[in-house]
Parts: C-alpha cells; structure tokens; sequence
DNA sequence: TGTACCATGTAATTGGTTACATGATTAC
DNA sequence: GTAATCATGTAACCAATTACATGGTACA
C-alpha cells in the first residue's frame, strides 16, 4: 500500500467523500501536509475497491451529475489504525527556497532581500489562515480539540504542525532577509543578556 | 533546467568535486533541503556538461581510481546567479508523520505515544547535529557567517532553517505526545496569564 | 455564448528511487 | 578472504504532475 492509499483512506474514515470531494481536500491539503490530483486520486481509489478497503454506492442528483460516494469498509479501517502507528521511513524535507538560500552569496543583494521579504509575506499570510482555521475548530469543536479519541483532535494536531511551520519559516525569511540588508546583528530575541544560556 | 541541477551547481560554485564528492553532499543534504543518489547525479553532470556550464578535468590518482573533477563555467555561474533570486513555485511540503497525526484518533494511545516520543528523539538528535555544526561554523568562518557575500552566509543560512525546523518539529512532536497520553492542558508557554495576544 | 463548477476518467511525461553492473584499493 | 570505501555508470520501476478527454448544470 501506497501513502496515498492511507492519506485516502484517513479521510474517508472521517466522513463519506466522492472522489471529487477528496480531490478538493488534497488540493487544499489533508491536514495542511499531504496534497494530490484528481489524476492519481480516481485510479487509487479503484486500487483500494478491488482490495475491499473501500466501496461505494452511486448517489443520483438532479441539477448535477450522479456522484459515487465512497466510504471505507471495516478491513480499510483496520490496516489504517496498524499504519498510524508504524514509524514512517525518514523522509528528506525538499525545499527550493533554502537551496536558494545556500547560494544567496552570488546573488544581488536588493533582488535577494526582495525574494525572502516576498517569502515572508507568502508564509504570514498562510499563518493566519491557519490562525483563522484554528480559532474556529476551538469554538466549533467544543472542546473536542483537545480529546485524543476525536477526530477533531487529529485536526487539530495536523493544524498545529501548520502553525509552528510557518511560524519558523516567516521567522528564518525574516532573518535572512535582514541580513543580506546589513540589517541583523544577533539571533533574533534577547538582545543585550549576557546569552549564557546552556549549550543543548 | 531542473532543480536538480541548479543543487549541483550550487555545490561547484563553492569548491571543485567529484561526481562521488557531489553524491556524499547530497546524501548528507546539500545545506540540509536537498537530495539526490549516484544515479541521479552522473547523468546530470553529463547534461550540464553538453550544455556547457560545467567542465571537467580527469584527475589521476595512485592508491584510488582516477576521477573527474567539474567545475563550473562561466556561463554556469550566470544562470545559477539569476535563478537564485527567482521566486520558487509554490511548494506542497509532504510528511508521513503529519498524516499519521491526522488518523491518531483511531489509533492505540499508547502506541501513538510511543510513536511520537521516538520521533521527538530523532528531531532531537537532528537538532543537536545541527547545534554542533553552527558553532563549528561561527568558530571557523572567522566571523563570514554574518557576511552575505561569503559562502559562509549562504551555508549558515541554510543551517539555520534547519535549526528552526527541527526545534519546532520537536516542540510538535512533544505536544502530541503529551496530549494522548493526558498530560496537557494549554498551548506550549504562558499556563496563567489571560491569554489576551491580539489575533495575528 | 462563454466561463465556472461539478464529476470522472486515461495518457504521456518527468523526477526520483532501487536495482544492476563493474572494478580498484585498503583495512581487518 | 571479505567487507568498506572510492569511483562511475545504466536500467527498471514507481510516484506524481501535466495534458488530454468528456459531458452536464448554473450563471452572467
């Protein structure tokens, strides 16, 4: 079994879903760290049919084209509760940016400090979407963010990592940026102690 | 040209290596975002020979088998000084855990408690990898660290993302941790102020 | 009349990993 | 001897993206 077989399958544990709709959530993220096509979606979801993970029933609709509705079996939900629990193989993070960033010394500097400032734009604005998203699991979950046997917990877990992510990555954009205009004199946050601060 | 290229570049435009040098760097992360295999980077150095922005020399060697030592060209040089400060497409980060963290209220708590500590030891001993290398570095740069004409800039630039990413993977990785096994009541710092914090 | 959204699929291509293949030298 | 490191390549396979393809409804 794929990743993606069980980033699908972690859906429809949550709720039934048409191959559009799932489609919909990967574009916008599962959990904000996993994303696909529909182009690979509909051809998993087959796989996962025929190995009896998942069925479907063919929902009709007037005013738009019938739908098939997909919902995971009790075989499917099994091998997906083993997986969560599995360590995943290392996985080695792909970022451009920070390529970009280990050969900035080549770089003009005006365009380079234009680069990371836009960058950090980008990841603000992606941060208070996460901050929006997160203010309303808190009121609409009722409490259930914090209940680890709620899928609202998993959510919100997911949403968290979202949260730190670019939390760091608006803050290293900032400092580089900084930097590269001469404008950045010691690590971010304390400014005059005398930083003693033990070593680990 | 695909990225993959401009990462070999990258590396030739700081000192000459070998397609098995290249390979060692990549392996250990080109400053820490990016990888490839043997197989991938011969025959990349190949095409960026034809296209004539690397060149190499043989260099032969008693005690070890003779090699081909690239640099880069002038031409080389350009395009990874302009690409440098293109704006990256937009990058979906992908990550197993996060997924899993996303289904753990399925799972058995104890289990997923289990699979979060280990992970939080990984990042932690990432974290301490990196923490070694940035005082090797300010120590050995001779201050070049903060210059962003160096190389030393670039390096310790990237080294910093790497820093901020695994202490908030670790910091994650902790409060999912602590909170399937019961033991967390609020977000990470401040436990009794009244949480005022305007919105973003 | 044309754009946007709903809905589902297949085909072609690219990027990356794993496996295959060879061969020399050094250290145990 | 045999494992480890140096050194360089090709071939097969897999995952993922992009492009191709179809067809209905809503709305401006």
């Amino acid at each position: 079994m794929k990743t993606l077989g069980y980033a699908i399958l972690g859906l429809l544990a949550q709720e039934e879903l048409s191959g559009y709709d799932l489609m919909q959530r990967m574009k916008g993220r599962v959990g904000n760290f996993w994303s696909a096509g529909h182009s690979q979606i509909y051809p998993e979801l087959a796989r996962l049919e025929v190995d009896g993970l998942v069925t479907h029933s063919v929902v009709k609709q007037q005013e738009r084209p019938d739908k098939k509705v997909y919902e995971t079996t009790p075989e499917g939900l099994k091998i997906l509760r083993e997986w969560v629990t599995e360590p995943p193989p290392a996985n080695a993070p792909k970022d451009e940016l920070v390529l970009k960033a280990y050969s900035v010394w080549l770089a003009d500097p005006e365009k380079a400090a234009k680069l990371f400032r836009d960058e950090e734009t980008k990841h603000k604005e992606q941060l208070s979407r996460y901050k929006e998203t997160r203010s309303w699991m808190e009121h609409e979950s009722g409490g259930d963010v914090l209940r680890p046997e709620s899928p609202w917990f998993a959510g919100y877990a997911a949403l968290r990592r979202g949260l730190i992510y670019e939390k760091g990555y608006v803050e290293w954009c900032r400092w580089v940026a900084d930097s590269v205009e001469g404008k950045q004199d010691d690590p971010p946050k304390r400014k005059k102690k005398k930083g003693k601060k033990k070593g680990e």
